[in-house]
DNA sequence: AATTCTGTCCTC
DNA sequence: CTAAGAGGACAGAATT
C-alpha cells in the first residue's frame, strides 16, 4: 500500500485554495477530537460534542491531508461536492460531522461500508475497515492511531498520523476495486444505487434526532412504577403468607423481625425454581438453545388454570410492569442529547433481510402507548406520522400473484381478516365480510394470526401455538388456507424451492438484493452424510436426517419470508429517499426533516404551515416507491398530522 | 471484575 | 424428519 502514498500536508488556507481535483472519485476521511471534556465517551463520534480535526481528501494517486483546526475546508468541499463521486468506508459519519460544521451534506457517495455489506449480506462478517481490507486486499490497517487524535488538541500532527490519514483515503479505493468486480458479479448495481442514497437518509435521521419531552416520559415511568412496586409486594406477601418458608427469612435485630423474601421476581430462574416448588411450572422450546426448557413465558403461563391461576396472573403483570420500568423506565433518560435534548438513534443499514435496525436507544421497539406520547412535535412544529397500509400482505399479493388475493385488493372489498376467515371457514362463505366482522369476530382472529403466521412461513402449529388452540385445529386452518388461496400455496412451493437451489435467497427483482445463506453448501454435505450412513446395529437410526431436515426447513422459511420482509425494506427505504430528494429540491431542509424509520412507518417533524404541505408529499413519496415494486396491485401509505407520536 | 450467554419483553 | 419471520435492551447467571 506504501506505493501508493502521495500526499500534501496543508495548513495554510492558501495553500488549500490552490488544491485542484479533477477526479470523478475523490475519497474523503475524517479524524475528529474532544470538543468539550463533560460528554465523555460519546465526544469523538457525535457531531454536536466533537470536532474535526483532520480532513482527508485525494485518489489512489494523490492524497490531500488538512489539518482542520488551521484551515476552513468550506469552500472546496461545496465546489466538489457538485461535480464528485465521494469514496470513504462508512460515509454516514463523516456525512453528519460534514453537515454539522460546514453545512454541507455530501451529494453522491460511494461507501465502501456498505457496499461490502450488500455483497456479504447475511453472512456475519465484520464490516469494519481493518476487516474489510484484510479480507478484500490482504492489507493491515492499524487503528490505535485513530484514538490518538481523540486527546490531541492542539498539538501539531506528527508523521505517523499524516500518514495514516493518507491510508484512509487509498484503503477505500483497493477495496472499491474489489467491490466493483464484486457488485458487478453478484448483480447488485441496483442494490448499492438505493442504498448509497439511503445512507444519506440515514445521516439525516440520525444527526437531528427525535424531539423529546421528559417530563411526559417521567411521568409514564412514575405510573408504571408505581405499579411495579405494588405488585412485587402483591407476589411477596403471596410467599409469606403461604408460609413458604424455604423461600423468606426472618431478619432479626433487637427491635423488629423484618420479614424479606428471597426470589428475585425479576429472575425467571428464580421464579422458576418457585413454581416448581408449588408443582406447576410449563415448559417449551427455548428460542436461543432451541431446547426443551422450563420457561415463565407470557404465552405459556396464559395456558395455566390450576390452583395458583391468580399468583401467576399477578406475576404476568409484574412483568409487563417490570420492563416499562427498566427499558422504557427513568434511565431511558440517558438518550437525551445534551446538546440537543434529542433522542438520537443509531441505524444499521443493511440487515439480512435489507431492513434496518435501530440501537443506542431502539427507536423500533417503543411501546405503541403512551410511552410515544413523549415523543413530541416541538412549539411552532407538527409531526408527519405515515404508514403503509398492509404492506407486507400487499407485498404477497403481488409477488404470489394469487387470484383470489389480487381480487380482494382491486375490487376494495373492504376488510381484509373477515374475507379471509370467510374463505378458511365453509360456514362463513355466504356471509357478507360485514356480517363476518360483525358476528364472528373469533373466526376473524383466527384468520388474522393464520395470515400473520404464513406470511412468516410459519405452519400449522404455528398457528396452534399463537392462538391458543390444538394442533389438529391449527393444521386444519393451514390447509384451509392454502385451500382458500391456491395461488399462494404455489408460490410458497416455488420460493422453497428456489432457496434450495442456489446458495442466497433472492429478496425482489427491482433491487436483485441476495441474502446468502451462511451453512451453504453444509445443507448437500448434510444430506449426502445422512444418505451413505450405514447403521452399525440392527434399527438404528439415522441420526444425520434429523440435521439435514432441520437446516432445510429454515432455508425454505427463509425463503419464504425474506423476499417479503425484505421488499418490504427496500420500498420503505426507496419512499424515504424520495421524500428527502423533495425536501431539499424544494430547499425545506430546515423546515421539514425525518426523524424515524419504523420498517412499515416513516415519521417526519415539519414547521406548522408546511405540515400539509408534507403529509401529501409523504403520502405521494411511499405510494411513488410502492409503484415501483408492486405493478398489480397498488401499495397506498397513510399519513396523519399529530402532536405527538402516534402509530 | 469484566465479558458473554440466556430468557424475556417490546416493535414491525 | 425438525422446528417454526426480523430485530435490540435489560436483568440475572454463567464463564473467564
Amino acid at each position: 500500500m506504501n506505493e501508493y502514498l502521495n500526499y500534501v500536508f496543508i495548513e495554510k488556507q492558501e495553500e488549500l485554495d490552490q488544491v485542484q481535483i479533477t477526479d470523478l472519485y475523490v475519497g474523503i476521511d475524517l479524524e475528529t477530537t474532544r470538543k468539550y471534556e463533560k460528554y465523555g465517551e460519546m465526544e469523538g463520534l457525535d457531531p454536536y460534542t466533537s470536532k474535526p480535526v483532520m480532513i482527508q481528501l485525494g485518489t489512489l494517486s494523490k492524497q490531500y491531508i488538512i489539518d482542520a483546526r488551521k484551515v476552513d475546508p468550506k469552500a472546496l468541499l461545496k465546489k466538489l461536492n457538485k461535480k464528485v463521486i465521494w469514496v470513504g468506508h462508512n460515509l454516514k459519519f463523516e456525512y453528519k460531522h460534514l453537515l454539522h460544521n460546514y453545512g454541507v451534506r455530501l451529494e453522491r457517495v460511494y461507501d465502501t461500508m456498505i457496499v461490502y455489506q450488500i455483497n456479504h449480506c447475511g453472512l456475519d462478517k465484520n464490516a469494519s475497515l481493518a476487516g474489510v481490507a484484510k479480507e478484500c486486499c490482504d492489507i493491515i490497517v492499524p487503528k490505535d492511531v485513530r484514538l490518538s487524535f481523540l486527546s490531541i488538541r492542539d498539538l501539531p500532527f506528527i508523521k505517523e498520523q499524516i500518514e495514516y490519514g493518507a491510508k484512509d483515503i487509498i484503503v477505500p479505493f483497493l477495496i472499491k476495486s474489489k467491490l466493483d468486480y464484486l457488485t458487478e458479479k453478484n448483480d447488485l448495481g441496483e442494490t448499492v444505487k438505493l442504498e448509497m442514497e439511503f445512507l444519506k437518509v440515514l445521516g439525516d435521521i440520525e444527526y437531528k434526532g427525535m424531539a423529546f419531552d421528559p417530563k411526559r416520559w417521567k411521568e409514564v415511568a412514575a405510573k408504571n412504577q408505581v405499579k411495579f412496586n405494588s405488585l412485587q409486594q402483591k407476589l411477596n406477601r403471596f410467599v409469606i403468607e403461604s408460609d413458604h418458608v424455604k423461600f423468606f427469612k426472618k431478619q432479626m435485630d433487637l427491635f423488629s423481625a423484618e420479614i424479606k423474601v428471597s426470589i428475585s421476581w425479576t429472575s425467571s430462574r428464580q421464579v422458576i425454581k418457585y413454581f416448581k416448588y408449588l408443582g406447576f411450572c410449563p415448559q417449551a422450546v427455548s428460542k436461543t438453545t432451541k431446547k426443551l426448557a422450563y420457561t415463565v413465558d407470557k404465552k405459556e403461563l396464559s395456558k395455566y388454570h390450576g390452583q395458583y391461576k391468580e399468583l401467576v396472573s399477578i406475576y404476568l403483570e409484574f412483568k409487563e410492569a417490570e420492563q416499562a420500568v427498566t427499558t422504557f423506565g427513568e434511565d431511558f433518560l440517558k438518550y437525551i442529547h445534551p446538546i440537543t435534548g434529542r433522542i438520537h438513534s443509531d441505524y444499521r443499514q443493511i440487515l439480512n433481510t435489507g431492513r434496518i435496525s435501530s440501537n443506542n436507544p431502539n427507536l423500533q421497539n417503543i411501546p405503541a402507548d403512551d410511552h410515544r406520547e413523549a415523543f413530541i412535535a416541538p412549539k411552532g412544529f407538527k409531526l408527519a406520522n405515515a404508514d403503509y397500509s398492509g404492506q407486507e400482505q400487499i407485498i404477497l399479493a403481488n409477488k404470489s400473484k394469487d387470484k383470489d388475493l389480487l381480487f380482494f385488493y382491486k375490487n376494495g372489498l373492504g376488510d381484509m381478516h373477515s374475507f379471509v376467515a370467510s374463505k378458511i371457514f365453509e360456514e362463513l362463505k355466504e356471509l357478507s365480510l360485514a356480517e363476518v366482522k360483525e358476528n364472528h369476530s373469533e373466526e376473524r382472529q383466527t384468520a388474522k394470526a393464520a395470515g400473520f403466521a404464513i406470511n412468516y412461513g410459519g405452519v400449522g402449529k404455528t398457528i396452534a401455538n399463537n392462538l391458543g388452540i390444538s394442533i389438529e385445529e391449527g393444521d386444519r386452518v393451514y390447509s384451509a388456507y392454502f385451500k382458500a388461496f391456491p395461488g399462494l400455496g404455489k408460490y410458497f412451493s416455488k420460493a422453497k424451492k428456489l432457496a434450495l437451489s442456489q446458495p442466497y435467497i433472492f429478496i425482489d427483482s427491482v433491487t436483485k438484493r441476495k441474502s446468502w445463506f451462511k451453512k451453504y453448501p453444509l445443507i448437500e454435505e448434510l444430506k449426502n452424510k445422512a444418505a451413505n450412513w450405514v447403521a452399525s446395529v440392527e434399527d438404528e437410526k439415522n441420526p444425520h436426517w434429523s440435521a439435514y431436515f432441520k437446516l432445510k426447513s429454515k432455508l425454505e422459511r427463509n425463503g419464504l419470508n425474506y423476499p417479503i420482509q425484505g421488499e418490504a425494506g427496500s420500498i420503505t427505504k426507496k419512499a424515504a429517499v424520495l421524500f428527502r430528494e423533495w425536501l431539499l429540491m424544494e430547499g425545506l431542509e430546515d423546515d421539514i426533516y425525518l426523524t424515524n424509520l419504523v420498517h412499515d412507518e416513516i415519521n417526519a417533524e415539519t414547521v406548522e404551515d408546511m405540515a400539509i404541505n408534507a403529509k401529501g408529499e409523504l403520502e405521494r413519496c411511499m405510494k411513488e416507491a410502492g409503484d415501483i415494486w408492486c405493478k398489480i396491485v397498488p401499495l397506498n401509505a397513510e399519513a396523519k398530522i399529530v402532536n405527538y407520536w402516534s402509530h
